[in-house]
DNA sequence: ATGGTCGCGTAGCGA
């Protein structure tokens, strides 16, 4: 089982680069972020053709997310649970049935928190806050789960090109690195760390500043797995040739997979 | 020191 995680900045933009890509890699399951449609523009037809099961939270303009499977979806859970002023469509979780049982995969698209300080800053807190009250109450249920999206956050000085060009931004500010700490930390696996430990790879490159170009990227999108879920690691890959083709996104595909 | 780039939607915001 391979499931991925890719932050695509608009699907509609970038329809021909997300088919060709589920055409090559043909991943099992697949969590979209910034799919930035409504449900009802969702390039649904031209995704189902390639055989997936197609689940979207969409929002006009900005955000939204979407969650893709091979294998039938059973249950779907659309916003992140206690936040019922939250207008933002951050987070979709579907329960994936599969021979071996079900996994439970959630796509998130964390909220950037710039300018920090400031009232993004403060949403970004509150939406982590939120995820890992919502994530506890998941990994009681001890099944696999995997928590998949681009979280905005730079883990490790290892994982951005100069962590002092980045100094002060809501990526790497200390007080978000604690908050994703305390989420890991109830008992989730980074899969990259696991497979790739002391491996330095990017997921994001700017558009701006010749980035790309200049292989200055961050590693933010991630996969966070349940001990249940960890346990069946194999291998994860950062598609790092997305990034360089025509019309691409600014972060490119992480896929895992899994021994079951 | 400043500006550089995308996508959305058609001005300016978000990243």
């Amino acid at each position: 089982m391979q499931i991925a995680t890719w932050n695509v900045n608009s699907v509609k933009a970038r329809l021909t680069n997300v088919t060709d890509w589920l055409r090559e890699a043909s991943p099992d399951v697949v969590c979209l972020q910034e799919i930035k449609t409504v449900d009802a523009d969702f390039p649904r037809d031209a995704i189902e053709d390639l055989g997936y099961n197609v689940e979207t939270h969409g929002q006009k303009t900005y955000n939204g997310v979407a969650l893709l499977s091979k294998f039938p979806i059973e249950e779907t859970v659309r916003g992140l649970p206690g936040g019922e002023d939250d207008d933002q469509a951050r987070y979709i979780e579907c329960v994936i049935s599969h021979d071996s049982g079900p996994v439970r995969v959630a796509s998130i698209y964390l909220p950037n928190g710039n300018p920090a300080p400031g009232p993004k800053y403060d949403y970004k807190l509150a939406w982590m806050r939120r995820l890992k009250r919502h994530a506890a109450e998941l990994l009681a249920y001890e099944e696999r789960l995997i928590l998949a999206g681009d979280y905005n956050i730079i883990p490790r000085d290892s994982d951005v090109h100069d962590p002092a060009v980045w100094a002060g931004d809501a990526l790497i500010l200390p007080q978000s690195r604690a908050a994703f700490r305390e989420i890991l930390n109830l008992g989730f696996t980074d899969a990259f760390l696991q497979a790739d430990g002391k491996g330095h790879q990017y997921t994001f490159w700017d558009y701006q500043r010749g980035a790309w170009q200049k292989d200055h990227g961050i590693r933010i999108d991630h996969l966070l797995l349940s001990p249940q879920a960890a346990d069946t690691l194999k291998s994860v890959e950062i598609c790092k040739p997305v990034r360089g083709k025509e019309k691409a996104s600014d972060h490119v595909p992480v896929v895992g997979t899994f021994d079951f």
